[in-house]
RNA sequence: GGCGACAUAGCCAAGUGGUAAGGCAGAGGUCUGCAAAACCUUUAUUCCCCGGUUCAAAUCCGGGUGUCGCCUCCA
C-alpha cells in the first residue's frame, strides 16, 4: 500500500515498524460540545484507513484521545455553572453515540487526558531535564530553538513565522515561537493538578505527546489528523516527543482536507457549521459517510444540500442492491444451487475485490473504491436479472457486504428484505388482500393499499419473485 | 509578507504521459396493470487561460488568472 506522507510530501510504499502490526494515534475530539461533519472527517476517513488495514490482515491499535481537559471546556462549565468533568463526561458520551451512527468503531484506547496526568507531568519534568523546556512564572515553554527539526512538518522555516500576526508575542517567552507545557492556574476555582511548578494544567500539544508515547510506544506508524493540526500542533508534538525520545515520533504523517461551507473551511470559530447531531435528525450517518468516503481525502468538500441529497440517492442505489439480493435469496424456494453460467459469473466477481484493493492501496482511495462496488452492483444486478439461485444470490451478496463492511457502509439494516415473520399480522393481511385484489385486477384497491403503507413507511415492490416488503 | 492546496460535464467526482472511470440529476427505451427496482442507450472533440517539451499532455515545464487554507484555538 502506499500512503501520501506529510512528512516527505510523497506518496510512499507504507512499511509498517513491525510487520503485520500497526499502530495509528489520531487526534481527538475536545470534548466540550457535540463534534461537527469537519470534525467527524478524520473520524470516518482514518476508521476506514483502520478498517481497510486490518482486512489486509494487519493487527492495528488505534488510539484516539479525547482532550478533557481545555479552556473552552473550563468556560462552559462556568457558563452551565457545572463542573468540567460534567461537560466532558456528557460530550464523551455523545461522541461514542454520533461516532456510532457514522459506523465509527471505537478506539482499541480512547485515553484521557485527566487520566493521563501523571505521564504528562513526568514527561514536561523530562524536558525540563533535558533543557528542552524552561519555567516562567509557574509555566512552562518549550524552547524551540533547541530543537533542530523544528518546522519539518509543516515545511515552515522559524525565520519566515510572521510573529505575532495573529496574536500578541508574550512576554514571558524567551523565543516568541516557544509554545506553552504547562499554564499555571489563574484563578483558585480553575480545574488544576499539583505539579513541581505548582498548581496547574498541561498545553495541548504535551497531552497528545504523552498519551502517543503510553500506549504506542515512541515511534508510530500513523499519526493522524485534519490538516489544521499540521501547524502548530503536529510541529510542536514532533519536538516534544523527538527532543524527550530521540527517536522519530511517527513513520507516516497523514491529514485530511477540510469540510467547507460556499467555499470557506468550516469551523466551530465561524460558526458555519452542523454538528453530526442536528445532521442525523435529518439524513441518516450512512449517508454522511457515504458524503465524507466519496471524495479524496486529501481534498476539499463542499457540503451543501445538494451533494447530501446526491449521497443519499447514491446510498440507496448500494441498499437496493443488497435489499434484492435478501428478497431473491428469502424467495428462491428449490433454486439452490448455482447453474454453471452463474458460478462463472461468482467467479468472475474476483476483479472487483482486485480492483478494489489496488484503487485502495493507492493512498486510500475511497472514491475509487466506491465506484468499483457500483461497478459490481451493475454486474450483479445485470447477472440477476431474471431470477436466480440461492447459492448465486448468497455469494453476490457475501462479496458486496465484503467491499461495503471495510468502507463501513450498508452496516445499518435500513431498507432491507423483511422477513414475512417479523411483519405486524395487521400489516400482513393487508398485503394479502392487495395480492388477491391484484389478482382480480381491483387495482384501485390494490393501489389504495400500496399508498396506505407507503405513509405507514412500507414500500411494496411487485417482483417476479413475489412482493418484496421494504422498510424506510 | 512567508508557506501550501485546489481549478475536470448541470452537480459530485476519479484519473500524474497514450487519447476522459463512477455516481447524482436529465432525456429516450425495455420490463410492469400501474408503480418501484433493474437493465440498455444518451449527456465533456475536452480537463481555468496562454505559451513550451513530446510521435502523444487533463497529466511534464514556464507564465498568468481565480478560489481557499496555514502562520492564534480549530478536524
Amino acid at each position: 500500500m502506499k500512503v501520501y506522507n506529510t512528512l516527505t510530501r510523497k506518496k510512499e510504499e507504507f512499511i509498517p515498524v513491525e510487520e503485520g502490526k500497526v499502530k495509528i494515534y489520531v487526534c481527538g475530539p475536545t470534548v466540550y460540545n457535540y463534534f461537527h461533519i469537519g470534525n467527524a472527517r478524520p473520524f470516518v476517513v482514518f476508521d476506514t484507513m483502520r478498517k481497510y488495514l486490518e482486512y489486509r490482515g494487519y493487527k492495528v491499535k488505534f488510539v484516539q484521545n479525547f482532550t478533557d481537559v481545555d479552556d473552552k471546556i473550563i468556560s462552559r462549565a462556568r457558563e452551565e455553572g457545572v463542573s468540567a468533568a460534567d461537560i466532558s463526561e456528557k460530550y464523551i458520551e455523545e461522541y461514542y453515540k454520533d461516532a456510532a451512527a457514522l459506523n465509527v468503531k471505537k478506539a482499541t484506547v480512547h485515553p484521557k487526558v485527566t487520566e493521563t496526568m501523571d505521564d504528562i507531568i513526568k514527561f514536561v519534568a523530562d524536558l525540563v531535564d533535558k533543557g528542552f523546556a524552561y519555567e516562567s512564572d509557574g509555566d512552562i515553554y518549550f524552547r524551540t530553538k533547541m530543537f533542530d527539526g523544528y518546522g519539518k512538518l509543516s515545511g515552515k522555516k522559524t525565520d519566515d513565522l510572521q510573529l505575532g500576526a495573529r496574536v500578541a508575542v508574550d512576554e514571558k517567552k524567551e523565543n516568541p515561537l516557544d509554545f506553552a507545557i504547562w499554564k499555571a492556574r489563574k484563578e483558585d476555582s480553575e480545574i488544576a493538578w499539583d505539579s513541581p511548578w505548582g498548581m496547574g494544567r498541561p498545553g495541548w500539544h504535551i497531552e497528545c505527546s504523552t498519551m502517543s508515547k503510553k500506549y504506542l510506544g515512541d515511534t508510530l506508524d500513523i499519526h493522524a489528523g485534519g490538516e489544521d493540526l499540521q501547524f502548530p500542533h503536529h510541529e510542536n508534538e514532533i519536538a516534544q516527543s523527538e527532543a524527550h525520545n530521540g527517536k522519530q515520533l511517527a513513520k507516516y504523517w497523514m491529514h485530511n482536507g477540510y469540510i467547507n461551507v460556499d467555499g470557506v473551511k468550516m469551523s466551530k470559530s465561524l460558526g458555519n457549521f452542523k454538528t453530526v447531531r442536528d445532521l442525523l435528525s435529518i439524513y441518516d450517518g450512512e449517508v454522511l459517510r457515504f458524503l465524507i468516503l466519496s471524495g479524496h481525502y486529501r481534498g476539499p468538500i463542499d457540503f451543501n444540500p445538494e451533494v447530501l441529497a446526491q449521497s443519499e440517492n447514491g446510498l440507496k442505489r448500494m441498499r437496493n442492491a443488497k435489499s434484492n439480493l435478501k428478497h431473491l435469496i428469502a424467495t428462491a424456494g428449490d433454486n439452490v444451487d448455482a447453474s454453471d453460467t452463474e458460478k462463472a459469473a461468482l467467479d468472475s466477481f474476483d476483479k472487483y475485490r482486485k480492483d478494489f484493493c489496488e484503487v485502495m492501496d493507492d493512498d486510500l482511495n475511497t472514491a475509487d473504491a466506491i465506484s468499483v462496488v457500483f461497478e459490481l452492483i451493475t454486474a450483479i444486478n445485470t447477472a440477476v436479472a431474471g431470477g436466480a439461485s440461492k447459492e448465486f444470490a448468497q455469494g453476490a451478496l457475501d462479496i458486496l457486504m465484503e467491499l461495503t463492511t471495510v468502507l463501513g457502509l450498508l452496516q445499518q439494516d435500513a431498507g432491507g428484505e423483511t422477513e414475512a415473520e417479523d411483519i405486524d399480522p395487521e400489516i400482513k393481511a393487508l398485503i394479502d388482500e392487495r395480492q388477491a385484489a391484484r389478482k382480480e385486477k381491483n387495482f384501485a384497491r390494490a393501489d389504495e393499499i400500496r399508498d396506505l403503507l407507503k405513509a405507514k413507511g412500507i414500500t411494496l415492490k411487485d417482483t417476479p419473485q413475489g412482493v418484496q416488503i421494504v422498510r424506510e
